[in-house]
DNA sequence: GTTAGCACTCGCTGATCGAGACTGCCAATC
DNA sequence: GATTGGCAGTCTCGATCAGCGAGTGCTAAC
């Protein structure tokens, strides 16, 4: 089905059925839009342009005698060329500052605040990747004495971000050693990223045996860090879900409820959100995923201290009104972001 | 409605109801009742004593001319004394051990171990508290310096649990002051649970400014942690839920899962847990809760360094296989505190 | 106390029917 | 050639109804 132009009017109708559907969940017929939408026209003229438009694959028709409905290629034009932008209103910027205020100063518990407010304003599931630590620079590195041989290494990150990892040493160390050696590897270390470290790492000579042990650890630590937040994606809201009529079918829920508590699936596809674009849509089957065929997702990036770290969006049913949630996700994006920045240093 | 005895075949009747039920998920009859569990005896029989049951308030029918479904009395007498005890089975063990040697070192990760792999034995929704902290131990205590003012507080409590605040100072303390600072209230403060340290607080002279005011505000963090944490409720296996019938009606969902997203109410009923019982079984209308009236929770505790921590267990539909899932918490209660104890050092 | 027999109740299933909502097409009109 | 009114046709949805089957309560006999 190649692309196919449409005119004018064509493309106020299918605004018109993609507006009206979006409100009513009904199919739209061609009553309803010459009385609401199309004065001057008649129904029969409107039917005629509908026929075209099923024709060429922007909207279908559940039945033979039933309005029509947008398909995902319908969406797909009208997020693309129909949409009027529009803005968040007050009263939700209210909101997302409110929630915000509340939030601890940390990259977590930001984030959570965010993945929480997004999901109450667009009354939908938010989605909220956790940011890419590989490059991120090191504040402070802690060293403290468990039980015997344990130490437990802790690691904090630009924007508060602790980490911790416990490592047995091969021969028992006392707190104050490791105390030492813990201000000796601060002023190594700090301000570094992972990888830098680990191009720095033979530098030390093999009689700083222990020191290159614990380094090691450190690295491997941010890194596994990595692997694990990269397949856990913070959400929130699901309840939100239960309020559209598509998901009283059950299985469509748990298909989708099994995309998001397992997590690694998900998070493939919110790290290919491109860094460049504003908003990213991806509408219904244009997901890989079966799970998430009747979904549509509603992407952007958030920043940290200028550099762009993770996604933020929401996921939902096809028929969601995407003006309004695209104003609210950048607003919680922009938000975020804000928030983010000065927890950079 | 009294406590009626009931005599040995009422019980063995009331039973029967119970265990087929629970498997079948459809009213029992009484021809079922004689041709499965009592040969010997008539469905005539049956009837005269099903009919003595629904009258004793124990079993009731959804309507005149169905069978006979336990009432929230009639399974907690069958809790009470007809349940047989269980032992989870060896393939469950397996299952359980397997889940928790990916765990990392951490009460946060144990626990959220706890939380997958016990909704993943039951089907049922998991909830898990997080640990009292407020007699909880400090290990260790840590000072970065972030911009000008802010110093960002470091607490490393019993089992490794991480603590983190943001401080502002009045004057602008370098690094190696506030390190210097971090070694002198390690000595002071190691060992010390909050309350402890309050108590103290006031035996540091007014020349250790500073220390007092960071003092303070570490007590403060372990107790607002506290109080956040009280609120949160871990959980997994959501959608489990969506395999029973009983959820088929999507508002009970909604309740639920309204109250496990805000959490707080839901914590409220967990901490009530008796410390000195072994399992608790809350059924159905026992509970005050609204959202949990169709719903039971089994719950049991788990311990950290031989004291009681936390509230861990299940919440699933009334009709439950209740030894099966008691059999089933009591295990990864056990392997929960069993991981947890070496932490406790 | 137990049981066989029987009339009765009630929910479930499937079929039928009419109302209502739309459509597609055709012929007339602008 | 685009537009429109009219109309027959299609399909869904909800209500109604009958028949079936599961299960009961009651009674009388054992």
């Amino acid at each position: 089905m190649e692309a196919t132009p449409l005119d004018e009017r064509k493309q106020q109708i299918l605004k018109a059925v993609v507006a009206d559907y979006t409100v009513t969940g009904v199919p739209v017929g061609s009553q309803v839009l010459a009385a609401k939408y199309f004065i001057a026209l008649s129904s029969a003229t409107i039917r005629n342009e509908l026929a075209d438009l099923v024709g060429t694959g922007y909207l279908q028709q559940p039945h033979t005698s039933a309005g029509r409905v947008p398909t995902d290629r319908g969406y797909r034009y009208f997020v693309d060329f129909l949409m009027d932008p529009e803005a968040a209103s007050p009263t939700v910027r209210r909101t997302v500052k409110q929630a915000f205020e509340s939030a601890p100063r940390s990259v977590e518990g930001i984030l959570e605040k965010a993945a929480m407010v997004l999901a109450q304003i667009t009354e939908n599931v938010s989605l909220v990747t956790a940011p890419e630590t590989s490059e991120a620079r090191i504040k402070h590195i802690d060293l403290v004495s468990l039980e015997s041989q344990s130490v437990l290494i802790i690691l904090v990150l630009e924007g508060n971000l602790i980490k911790q990892t416990v490592i047995r040493l091969e021969r028992a160390t006392s707190q104050d050693d490791l105390s030492r050696m813990a201000a000796m590897l601060n002023r190594k270390v700090k301000g570094q990223t992972a990888e830098e470290l680990l191009a720095r790492l033979s530098q030390l000579g093999p009689d700083r045996d222990e020191q290159r042990q614990i380094l090691e650890r450190v690295i491997d630590s941010i890194s596994t860090h990595q692997a694990q937040r990269q397949s856990v994606v913070l959400h929130d809201g699901v309840r939100n879900l239960l309020r559209h009529p598509e998901f009283v079918e059950v299985n469509r829920l748990e298909e989708l409820l099994e995309l998001l508590e397992q997590g690694a699936q998900l998070a493939g596809i919110l790290q290919q959100v491109a860094f460049d674009k504003d908003v990213e849509i991806i509408i219904g089957r244009e997901n890989t995923s079966s799970g998430l065929r009747e979904c549509s997702l509603v992407l952007t990036t958030y920043k940290m201290d200028e550099r762009v770290r993770g996604t933020i969006g929401v996921i939902g049913p096809t028929r969601m009104h995407y003006g309004q949630v695209v104003a609210r996700v950048r607003l919680v994006s922009q938000a975020t972001s804000e928030l983010l920045g000065p927890l950079g240093n």
